[in-house]
DNA sequence: CGAGTTTGACCTGCGC
DNA sequence: GCGCAGGTCAAACTCG
């Protein structure tokens, strides 16, 4: 009897020093975790200021290409033909071929160049177009070679065109790429024409301009990406994580090995 | 000869 | 105010 007795009060220290001990880890555990935390909480404060630096210059540039506010004529300068533009400016991307430098876009209308520039960010020269279709059409677009891949003609669209259905593609309109010259003549809004300019591309072509278009939130992911593999390449960083994942295996099988030993069902 | 292109000059807005 | 960069003009040129 007395040995019986004895015997669970053994027992019970056991028990009593194994939840002491395994109080203690977890204790450990809980100050390693807030370490832990402490240091992904900086890191990601310092990623998502980061990301809003990005965010910042994008929308500087947002602004700059898409700027449409009302023209104020002064009287003393010099007049210009300007019409009210549509909200975002339409851009579509046109694969040519790798050899034809020339910045054409066949997109069932008639374009005049009036202009040519070489700009900043790009040394591929940007082409100013104006459409002759109708006399006071204040429909225009830009034309210029991608920076990444110059077999890609990027088109920006601005204004509405004021008259109806686009023309054939005239026999004067020069050589050049071809894609809307297999476009249905009822494309007479900007939507429209962008998915009809990528649905007239071949499956390869549709995929590459999709990517370029794409291509925009791609830099910026880009950017974050190279800050996680920065964060990655970080030795405090990897270590904490892989002590993490390591301890969070270990303190499940633990925690196992704890519930059946304290009869605790498992959750 | 007319329509379209080229290209240097000019205009304009914006940041510093 | 100044400089820079993007956008536009217009004369000269090219081509069919």
């Amino acid at each position: 009897m007395l040995v019986q007795v004895l015997n669970t009060a053994v027992i019970m220290d056991e028990k009593v020093e194994s939840l002491k001990s395994e109080l203690q880890r977890v204790r450990e555990e809980n100050n390693t975790l807030r370490v832990m935390f402490e240091v992904l909480s900086s890191k990601y404060t310092k990623l998502e200021s980061h990301l809003q630096e990005i965010n910042k210059e994008q929308h500087k540039g947002m602004n700059q290409i898409g700027s449409v506010t009302e023209p104020i004529l002064d009287v003393n300068k010099r007049r210009r033909l300007e019409f009210p533009t549509a909200k975002k400016p339409l851009q579509i991307f046109v694969r040519t071929h790798p050899m034809d430098d020339s910045l054409i876009v066949k997109d069932g209308y008639q374009w005049r160049k009036y202009g040519q520039k070489v700009t900043k960010d790009n040394a591929s020269p940007r082409a100013y177009f104006r459409c002759s279709m109708a006399p006071i059409c204040p429909a225009k677009k830009k034309v210029q070679r991608c920076l990444h891949d110059k077999s890609i003609l990027v088109a920006t669209y601005d204004g509405e065109h004021n008259h109806g259905a686009l023309h054939e593609p005239s026999s004067s309109t020069p050589r050049g790429s071809s894609v809307a010259n297999q476009l249905p003549s009822i494309a007479n809004d900007k939507e429209a024409m962008n998915i009809l300019a990528l649905s007239a591309l071949s499956q390869t072509d549709r995929r590459h301009s999709e990517e370029v278009m794409h291509q925009h939130n791609h830099e910026t992911n880009v950017k974050v990406e190279e800050y996680v593999s920065s964060l990655i390449k970080d030795p405090d960083f990897t270590m904490s994580l892989a002590e993490a994942v390591a301890r969070t295996i270990t303190g499940e099988l633990k925690q196992q090995d704890l519930n059946l030993n304290l009869n605790i069902p498992e959750e």
